[in-house]
DNA sequence: GGTTGACCTGGAGTGTGCTCCAGGTGGGAT
DNA sequence: ATCCCACCTGGAGCACACTCCAGGTCAACC
């Protein structure tokens, strides 16, 4: 089990140094330790869970409720039930989500098509 | 060729009333008819390219580049090449954006998986 | 003639999610 | 001994995209 700097973890996780202050001050990461100058040090579990937040983000999931699944997840066992509910429904959005963007990509394809017409008539071969 | 109030138009395009203020006052929307007494008129023109807007404030096209295209369209045809270069540019993006969607859906439904695996052996029949 | 309601304007305020800053500490290299 | 650098803290600031507000206008209905 390794250890790592702010630094490492920044580079690791794709989160800012920042954003890790940040994100230990609001709650999202708890327990981080700290050496005996007071400097954080990450641990390979941290990473992980860095890796869960990204993840969590990257797919739109406000910092509210990942809050809230923070909180679940230090809650224990008994949690277990209400943070697959959370994930199922973060998973349906992520669904609906791609189901308009994909939508909404057909109107810009659309689109596309029409000025590549246009382009033909007005410079054509 | 109809024409639509700002209530009007606002329901048909999903945009609020002040959204549309908000569009017009930064360039967004322009040409907009006013009527004798200085309110707004909606043409079926401005509500397609409201429908535009739509598309591509909902694929994640940030405000500063939708006024490029607004420009651009503004142009005539001879911005068409630029128009046809910046959606085709957009489309990638939402391809990318869509791609990595998915990726980071996996990783939700893996953990997903996981956490019904626990529910059954917590709660088992 | 008064009230209502949809609309107008310029400008201030809001929510989200960081990002930056000033001032300070501790440890290692020169 | 001194310098540098990565890190620390609390708190201010920022970018984005709206959203709200005060104060006013106008047309229509009672």
């Amino acid at each position: 089990m390794s250890s790592y700097s702010p630094a490492e973890t920044a580079e690791k996780s794709g989160f800012s140094i920042d954003t890790l202050r940040y994100y230990e001050k609001i709650g999202l990461l708890s327990g981080i330790a700290r050496n005996a100058s007071g400097r954080r040090v990450f641990s390979d579990n941290d990473l992980q869970w860095l890796g869960m937040l990204r993840c969590l983000r990257e797919t739109g999931m406000p910092i509210a409720e990942m809050l809230r699944y923070s909180e679940l997840a230090r809650g224990g066992a008994e949690t277990v039930r209400e943070r697959l509910e959370l994930l199922q429904a973060h998973d349906r959005r992520v669904e609906e989500q791609i189901a308009r963007l994909r939508e909404q990509q057909e109107h810009v394809k659309f689109k596309i098509g029409f000025y590549q017409g246009a382009v033909c008539e007005g410079a054509p071969v």
